[in-house]
DNA sequence: ACCCAGGTCTTTT
DNA sequence: AAAAGACATGGG
């Protein structure tokens, strides 16, 4: 196979987009980094990076699994992809969202007024549901740079393997790829405890049960509707809602939240799952409070405030 | 050596 | 229902 090349202007989009933020913010850990610097902190050359990744089929939006390259060099987003990728990034790094729009619903907050303006243009993306699923069950008491090692090993492990121009890419397994493995074959590659989840969960996948089944439901019965796959409680619950299925307000409550409630929002602090997420969302703004959520953890993990 | 990391599951009050 | 303990592993 060979890439087609491409170009879109980002001045095209409603509002700005910085790429290597909306890539590199611990959303989404499918993609890599040509250069080997993924999640290099405070790399300054990180905005002219290739970006790569294999993505599967995305219904109404491409028929075949593609591998995609990109970068930004300005305003200019550059792509080499082996087919058309311009869909293909508008839906992944949700390219089609109204960001100044969003930027307008921010309550005024000066500590979200400050990782606004921090990391500007960052995007929130919409994973394949599958791969995201499986992210964020690895991503239990792990750092964000070892949880992106493991989906590349997965990946690498047991995906199916893509030949572009002399290069190999490495797809994301597929569920009935990974529920066939043991659970001390995901253990060597360094899942830790999390080994017996992934392969119990994509058993279920495979067996039918969808975790894109939970799109329409009303957002706390999806919340809860996903705490059927292993290792899934609601904190993954609300990542997979939030990165992959298209609920901007869903806000997981990581432990950079929990802190960033205890020192800046304390009043949001219900005790219990429930009933602080309710609270923090309204406080973030409601229907996007998963874009104030992104922006926060990255703006706190940073070093920020 | 010791502590922590985008938590969840199981068992015990 | 709420709290406590177990759980793997690599990097600081």
């Amino acid at each position: 196979m060979e890439f087609e090349t491409g170009s879109l202007a980002c001045s095209d989009l409603d509002g700005p987009f910085d790429l290597q933020a909306t890539v590199e913010s611990g959303q989404s850990y499918l993609w890599d980094r040509a250069d080997g610097r993924m999640y290099d902190s405070m790399d300054v050359h990180g905005g002219e990076a290739w970006y790569e990744t294999v993505v599967p089929p995305i219904e109404d939006v491409s028929d075949e699994r593609m591998v995609v390259r990109v970068r930004q060099l300005d305003d200019r987003l550059e792509w080499e992809a082996t087919g058309d990728a311009v869909p293909v990034l508008t839906h992944l790094l949700r390219l089609d969202d109204d960001l100044d729009a969003i930027y307008e619903t921010t309550p005024d907050d000066p500590l979200l007024e400050r990782a606004y303006d921090a990391y500007e243009g960052m995007r929130l993306v919409r994973d394949p549901p599958f791969p995201c699923l499986v992210s964020f069950i690895c991503s239990a008491q792990m750092r964000v740079s070892r949880i992106h090692g493991m989906q590349m090993a997965l990946a690498e492990s047991y995906g199916d393997e893509l030949e572009v121009e002399g290069r190999t890419f490495d797809a994301f397994p597929s569920p009935d790829r990974l529920a066939d493995r043991t659970e001390a074959e995901l253990r060597e590659l360094g899942l830790g405890y999390r080994a017996p989840y992934v392969q119990r969960t994509a058993e279920m996948v495979a067996g039918g049960d969808d975790p894109a089944d939970a799109v329409g439901m009303e957002y706390e019965a999806a919340r809860e509707r996903l705490t059927r796959f292993v290792g899934v409680g609601d904190k993954v619950s609300d990542c997979v809602l939030l990165f992959s299925l298209g609920f901007l307000e869903a806000v997981p409550l990581d432990t950079w939240i929990q802190s960033a409630i205890a020192d800046h929002y304390p009043d949001c602090d219900r005790g219990s799952y429930r009933e602080t997420s309710r609270a923090i969302r309204r406080r973030l703004g409601g229907r996007y409070a998963g874009y104030a959520q992104t922006y926060l953890f990255h703006y706190l993990r940073g070093g920020g405030a």
